[in-house]
DNA sequence: GCCGTCATGTAAATAGTTACATGATTAA
DNA sequence: TTAATCATGTAACTATTTACATGACGGC
């Protein structure tokens, strides 16, 4: 079975939901994949179009009154069966989180303590507001899509990454700690 | 004060350790930094090219009997000057870390959960296998640089990553206990 | 009339990996 | 002599972001 990037299965896969056009998507994804995958524009049009011109969607105009035509996607049963096969595949070799923090207080000899201590407080700040984020998605899952079968994955997708933020939140406070 | 980017500064913060070649280099990072950041051949050699170009260090050919002549890049004055001052910017908007666990769990549903099961259990042996990774660059550490004022803020970097792995894989147990 | 949202798309630039090419030295 | 390590580099490809271009509709 040909294989495609891990994006255009994310798109495969949200087509699975009822988010069907290239903006759908793109809301689908600034609302329930952030934590964990972004995608722009620029990558969903063009993906959107080798996925019908590999026939995985097949794609009709929707008039409705009062709103612009919008493009709706419909997986085909060769697009399950690809987002099925693919979903099954082991995990490739995880890539490397690029850590901008890390790096910085890796050479953090070169600077002053103070600055050292700056950039921390900061890191741990957005890993708080994040944190937050996960909780109002949370909050969003657990109200709208109670009873959606999907909800459960999504739930634990989240679960992650508060788990994860809080322990990075967690060395902040005892990496400062370590200075004061 | 120009940009570059976080490729550059990592390679200019290795550069004031006693890796001066481009071997050297990849050396170091796989070694120290391959738990939050990684650079191929293909990226180093063109950006010594550039740093050369842009006055931020020089090079001189090494010649050691027994070995093959290497090329040997020391930091100028405006190179520090220019890795210092990346340090003391504000941290950018971190980009989200993509996590293909993550997007084939949220698509769980179009799975059996057997095989769900299959991933997270595979999902964790990788993250243990990255924890004890991370232990042995830690005694690595402690035996040859303990005295080097660097190792404590490498030290800070690995502590991150075992607190953050070790988060994951009590996620990965609480999920996985969830279907048992 | 203007702003926000809905809606689709492309071009150019940037970033990064992979595969390839080359060749010296050393130890088994 | 052959494999491993040291050493440098490029070309092609893949992935991705950013900036731009366009336009409709609804409400203030």
């Amino acid at each position: 079975m040909k294989a495609y990037n891990d994006t255009t299965y994310a798109i495969l896969g949200i087509l699975t939901t009822d988010c069907k056009s290239g903006y759908a998507i793109k809301q689908f994804i600034d609302r329930s994949l952030s934590h964990f995958w972004k995608i722009s524009y620029g990558q969903i049009y063009p993906t959107l179009k080798l996925i019908v011109q590999e026939g995985l969607a097949e794609v009709n105009v929707s008039t409705t009154s009062g709103r612009s035509d919008r493009n709706e996607y419909h997986l085909t049963s060769k697009g399950m069966d690809t987002l099925k096969n693919w979903l099954e595949q082991p995990l490739q070799q995880a890539p490397v989180e690029r850590n901008e923090v890390l790096l910085k207080l890796f050479f953090g000899s070169y600077q002053s303590p103070e600055k050292t201590i700056a950039i921390l407080q900061d890191y741990k700040n957005r890993l708080e507001i994040r944190y937050e984020m996960y909780e109002t998605i949370e909050k969003g899952i657990h109200q709208h899509n109670k009873d959606e079968k999907d909800a459960m994955y999504w739930l634990m997708t989240l679960d992650y990454g508060k788990r994860v933020t809080e322990a990075a939140i967690k060395w902040c406070d005892h990496t400062l700690k370590n200075w004061s």
